[in-house]
DNA sequence: ATTAGCACTCATACTTACCGAGTGCTAAAG
DNA sequence: CTTTAGCACTCGGTAAGTATGAGTGCTAAT
């Protein structure tokens, strides 16, 4: 079914004045906006067939038009301009991220929230995701007659360190023995492969040597599933409280949602492509979200490396700056997170 | 002034019972729960007199009594009763803080969460003020050509590491000599110690080689302030909105205070006893916070450092469990710390 | 010093009324 | 066939009035 111009245009400009207002918008409201010389009453029809059609939605009776999710749907896909940043917000974002940081870490943190303060949303940021990682370096440090720490490097310039106990009393350079070997046998070695079952291979091959290593590959085995498990960077959830669509009772369970389900990552998996995607309310199946949206987007390490950085929000948001910013951002973390990587 | 017995018992019921219901207390309400066998008529006056020292209030002239700030003092300051944890409690937090981890920093997000989800209130948590902090090993690792990381492990347990850029080219094993040096000159050294003119004194004594470690030593200096600085761990904020006594607004400002100001620290700052203290409401001399208490204490590690634990919540919270939970806490955390850096 | 009794207060809930923004529909005009 | 003026209708929001009941303060008797 084919929609007349006049009801996109019609369509577009309630999704746009809504997203200023927060407030239904009439068919009165509509006249002006739109000066298209027609009478506040062929609006009205208008509108009439857009909420048959299911794209948009009145409160009550004697209110006023909002976009049904279907709506944003329509406007997303179809309707909406490209927004440009301007020179000085992207000079903002610049002056805040062209740090001299280089420690990914730090930058994600910092990217996170500086999108949750520019936005006033809840943002998610990913570590890269570490399909491709292998180990780069690992280090054994003593730290007390029974007690050392494994510090593990990874190729995505992951660095994760872990304090273990071990059972055999670490003196004279016998660590370093250990880190010897460890670095022989793990170094360049893919994360994935790091399993009970390979370290097992590695320890039949060193003979006695092995036992006294035991609680070392533990801890190797330990923080290689740290390091190649995601991180997830989460920051304004609290800002969400402050947009008038959460009453009280709604944010406590937005909170709670975000606070206790370990699988909010879920939310923000993507397909192969590269492209933004936009999730609104019911298409999140979450029943908490119904009244959210997400917009999630790749930044690309590495050509084939990624994490994803997303913004969560009352579905009534703007889309079309959110979305320039967002893109604009990872790419500039992106772009970062090469340069760092490539070893120059 | 003094007193009598049966004021304070009265007093004590209105608090005890306020804790529990969130209700205003009324005289017929504490003549059943009192057992004195007194009219509500003669406790009514009691209520008055009370009322008229300021120790209790009332919401509305038609409503039963709430404990005042002041009230509150007075029955934390003399009146309430010891609370002995359970042994099933006891164990629940044996059972989650007795993991094997050894990580200082692990354990106190964990001690964090735990107490945020056993009390439903926030929780802060500061690591090890590092007074007597000093440097126990250094690492430097080549990460590109011109990237390196610089991990600092210190006294205390605390392992800092950061990225950062060199200026030459990181050929052969020219990082290994830095290290040396870094090893030499600063391992052993207080944390305080690490300043600009301290390195400046030591790179004076390297001659020629002090101009190539230029970044090494900005580093080291960075990563010193880094590992100086207490972490602050903030967990259950959102916890609080659950709360009656805070509304959206209040709530709302609540959020922006623990998001935006960075000297929340400060409140939590004690004096040189080791006792455990509590700071009501306006006693804490932030508006937002005049509805809110905090319970605060430390843990002690190696005798002369410490570090602190403390619940924000409602004016209204049960004191004398929370205090216990929260000693009890503290003394295993501490414990536990102790136990790890026995280097044993 | 204690208590029964009573008038008084005030938050809460419920009803009623009214306003006005906005709609849907109809019938006339273009 | 499209557009529009006009009008009745709906319904959320606000305000004002009313009842209810829990709880108080005070007085006078015990």
């Amino acid at each position: 079914m084919e929609l007349s111009d006049r009801k996109l245009k019609i369509l577009s400009a309630v999704v746009n004045n809504y997203i200023q207002s927060a407030e239904p918008i009439s068919s009165k409201m509509l006249c002006e906006l739109l000066n298209l010389s027609l009478s506040s009453a062929t609006i009205r029809n208008e509108l009439a067939e857009l909420t048959e059609l299911g794209l948009l939605e009145q409160p009550h009776t004697s209110a006023g038009r909002v976009p049904s999710h279907l709506g944003y749907r329509l406007y997303i896909n179809k309707l909406m301009g490209k927004y440009y940043l301007t020179k000085k917000s992207k000079e903002y974002i610049n002056s805040i991220l062209d740090l001299d940081e280089i420690d990914p870490e730090i930058i994600l943190k910092n990217v996170t929230s500086l999108l949750a303060n520019m936005t006033n949303f809840a943002v998610v940021c990913t570590s890269v995701c570490a399909q491709e990682d292998y180990i780069k370096n690992v280090k054994l440090i003593k730290f007390g007659k029974y007690t050392a720490m494994i510090i593990l490097t990874t190729s995505s310039g992951l660095v994760k360190n872990r304090l273990f106990r071990c059972e055999i009393l670490l003196r004279g350079n016998i660590l370093e023995k250990f880190n010897n070997i460890l670095v022989e046998k793990f170094v360049g070695v893919s994360l994935k492969e790091v399993t009970p079952a390979f370290i097992q291979t590695i320890a039949a091959s060193l003979g006695n040597l092995a036992f006294l290593m035991t609680d070392v590959f533990d801890a190797l085995f330990e923080i290689s599933k740290l390091a190649s498990k995601t991180d997830v960077y989460f920051d304004g959830q609290t800002n969400l409280l402050l947009n008038p669509e959460y009453d009280q009772k709604s944010a406590i369970k937005l909170m709670k949602f975000f606070n206790y389900s370990d699988d909010i990552l879920d939310l923000f998996l993507l397909d192969d492509d590269n492209k933004t995607h936009v999730f609104i309310g019911e298409e999140l199946h979450h029943e908490e979200l119904d009244q959210s949206s997400i917009i999630v987007t790749k930044y690309i390490v590495d050509k084939v490396n990624y994490g994803v950085i997303g913004i969560v929000g009352p579905t009534r948001m703007n889309y079309t700056k959110l979305i320039a910013n967002l893109e604009y951002i990872a790419s500039l973390v992106g772009n970062k997170l090469n340069n760092i990587l490539d070893g120059e």
